[in-house]
DNA sequence: TTTGGCTGCCC
DNA sequence: ATTCTGC
DNA sequence: GCAGAATGGGCAGCCAAA
């Protein structure tokens, strides 16, 4: 099969906005399709190579999908990189990038699907000396060897952006109508959550019908997609969604952990379903010490804790953590976990994803005896409004982000990978008499991609340091602007355009687009972080770090009653740190 | 040998 | 992570 | 309300450049 095929595929997906439509265009492309392929296709769609799970990855993305364009194109670096800022996409970027080119390449072979990707794992499995300019070499390749809608694609595929506003769900529908029916489209999706595999999920409806999509079961060490939440910001909202009662649960600021044990070896999952077993043994051995069962798959919140004091630790602690293959044993020492556990998803062989919450609740209880490092999360079933605010109080107190609440319905199913009202949580940062938002001064903006083309992506935004008489970046800004608000601040903006970066401004940070510190905007935060590369307050918490916004969003309050020296001062923000339950010391 | 850009993945 | 938008 | 696509801070590792 010709990649031409599935490029032309991904150009009428992009054509149209309609997911019935999309579902349409996809099934009919996956019944033409050759089985044997489709596994290819699905990943490709995706903007992936392999499903999650799959350590291999490209290594590849934004600025070296650009030299290879370059490259290839025999178009300067620095033309497509002003390219890049005018078009927001690399797919664009290389259609274009390559009408300029003077040779054309009607010789060379059309690119075949199995080639193409191919080349993509080539890509992927380069390592070491001399691999940046192999990746390069082997992308620049395919593109010489592209049709223009070909190129397109294949730059998207690097960045892992496809835009067609197709994923997984849509891929789903289209495989239950090529395959089966619109009906059976749930079995095709429990199979997707319980495999996490899509590619996997295709080849046997495309090979077996329903009746392949039958045979795959949850199963030890086969990470499944994690359930997640939805969010909701008061009780009394979240009680009547859940019907009267729920359990509230303490919600842990930590690395979301799947572990699964069989026959005492255990091997750890992260919510993405990157392998996590090597960066926490800890963690292993304390599973070993704690679970009586064959074999489980449990679920918890793996948080960073003061050993003497027993406390919760911020976040950042546990990200030294995560992701670590050097000093693992010397980190275990300096940031040390503990292990919250709140689902069971498989019990000594048994699949419980079908059984109500409190019923898997019971499971975990069956098979955990908790100690120090393994623990059963807080957890409570209320009916009351004002006991849940009382537990979520104490959830604060106790160092937690809020409370996650979980239906008890008999409904409540461990519905994997899909949001949806059976998890909703509720966090301190969205009740707003809880969380102060700071305004904050744009004094840069980063260009806009994808849907953003043409406006500013994202702003630069500072405090201002009175004693200094300077500007301290504190944050960059990209979300709560809705369309009016994109477009109102690129007017907004432009008197205040300059050429550089303003002279009282303090930014280690080399922003797209600079300006004089005048537009005032009002942001909302979860908390205040230790910050590497953002200037407020620099030094004033520990050498050479500053001070940043977590979750960093526009509550769409523009301040016009403030001049840019009437921001929230740098001093404010570090007394705002220092006031915080949890600080890195 | 050190530094810094880039990538991928936690939240 | 949060947020917005078209269906 | 779902699904998708914009966007954030910050960490470790890899590789190339200094």
């Amino acid at each position: 099969m010709l990649f031409r095929e599935l490029a032309d595929t991904y150009e009428r997906l992009e054509a149209t906005s309609s997911r019935l439509e999309m579902t349409d265009i996809l099934a009919e492309a996956f019944r033409r399709f050759d089985p044997s392929e489709i596994r290819m296709a699905v990943y490709l769609t995706q903007g992936q190579l392999y499903p999650d799970f799959n350590p291999l990855k490209l290594g590849m993305a934004d600025k070296m999908i650009l030299k290879a364009i370059a490259f290839a194109s025999g178009a300067g670096e620095s033309f497509v990189q002003d390219l890049m800022l005018k078009e927001g996409d690399p797919g664009i970027v290389a259609q274009k990038a390559f009408q300029n080119k003077k040779q054309t390449t009607l010789f060379s072979e059309p690119l075949t699907l199995k080639r193409t990707y191919e080349t993509l794992e080539a890509i992927a499995r380069s390592e070491g000396g001399g691999s940046q300019d192999l990746k390069i070499k082997l992308m620049s390749k395919l593109l010489s060897d592209a049709s223009s809608p070909e190129a397109k694609f294949l730059s998207r595929v690097i960045t892992g952006r496809m835009r067609l506003g197709v994923s997984s769900m849509t891929v789903l529908d289209a495989l239950a109508v090529a395959f089966a029916t619109k009906e059976d489209r749930d079995a095709v999706e429990r199979a997707f959550n319980v495999s996490s595999d899509l590619g996997l999920v295709a080849e046997e409806m495309a090979l077996h019908g329903l009746e392949g999509v039958r045979t795959i079961h949850v199963q030890v060490n086969r990470p499944l997609r994690a359930m997640l939440a939805e969010r909701m910001s008061s009780p009394e909202e979240i009680l009547e969604k859940m019907g009267g009662t729920c359990a509230f649960e303490y919600k842990y600021d930590g690395v979301r952990l799947q572990a699964h044990i069989c026959k005492g070896e255990v091997r750890l999952f992260s919510r993405k379903l990157d392998e996590l077993t090597s960066q926490f043994p800890d963690v292993v051995a304390g599973l070993k010490r704690t679970i009586r069962a064959d074999s489980a798959i449990v679920e918890g919140e793996c948080v960073p804790v003061d050993t003497n004091t027993g406390e919760f630790l911020p976040f950042q602690e546990v990200s030294h953590r995560r992701g670590r293959k050097y000093g693992v044993e010397e980190a275990i020492e300096d940031y040390p976990v503990k292990l919250c556990l709140f689902d069971c998803i498989l019990k000594d062989g048994e699949d419980l994803t079908d059984r109500p919450f409190l019923q898997r609740r019971e499971a975990l209880m069956s098979i955990v005896e908790p100690d120090d490092s393994v623990a059963l999360s807080e957890i409570r079933v209320l009916s009351s409004a004002d006991e849940a605010q009382a537990f979520f109080q104490e959830a604060i107190k106790d160092g937690c982000e809020g409370l996650m609440a979980k239906s008890v319905a008999e409904t409540s199913v461990y519905r994997a990978g899909n949001r949806g009202f059976l998890w909703i949580k509720y966090k301190k940062e969205y009740r707003s008499e809880m969380n102060d938002t700071v305004d904050l001064v744009v004094v840069g903006a980063f260009a806009g991609r994808g849907k953003r083309k043409g406006f500013y992506g994202a702003l630069l935004m500072a405090t201002y340091d009175p004693e200094a008489d300077r500007f301290e970046t504190v944050s960059k800004l990209g979300s709560g602007f809705d369309d009016a608000n994109l477009a109102a601040i690129l007017e907004m903006l432009s008197p205040d355009r300059i050429p550089e970066k303003h002279h009282l401004v303090d930014s280690k940070m080399e922003a797209d687009f600079w300006f004089s510190p005048r537009l005032v905007l009002e942001v909302r935060g979860a908390e205040i972080t230790l910050s590497p590369i953002h200037t407020c307050s620099f030094g004033s918490v520990r050498p050479d770090s500053g001070l940043a916004i977590r979750f960093p969003r526009f509550t769409g309050r523009f301040r016009d009653d403030k001049e840019g020296r009437e921001a929230t001062t740098s001093q404010e923000l570090l007394a705002m740190y220092q006031a915080q339950l949890k600080r890195v010391e």
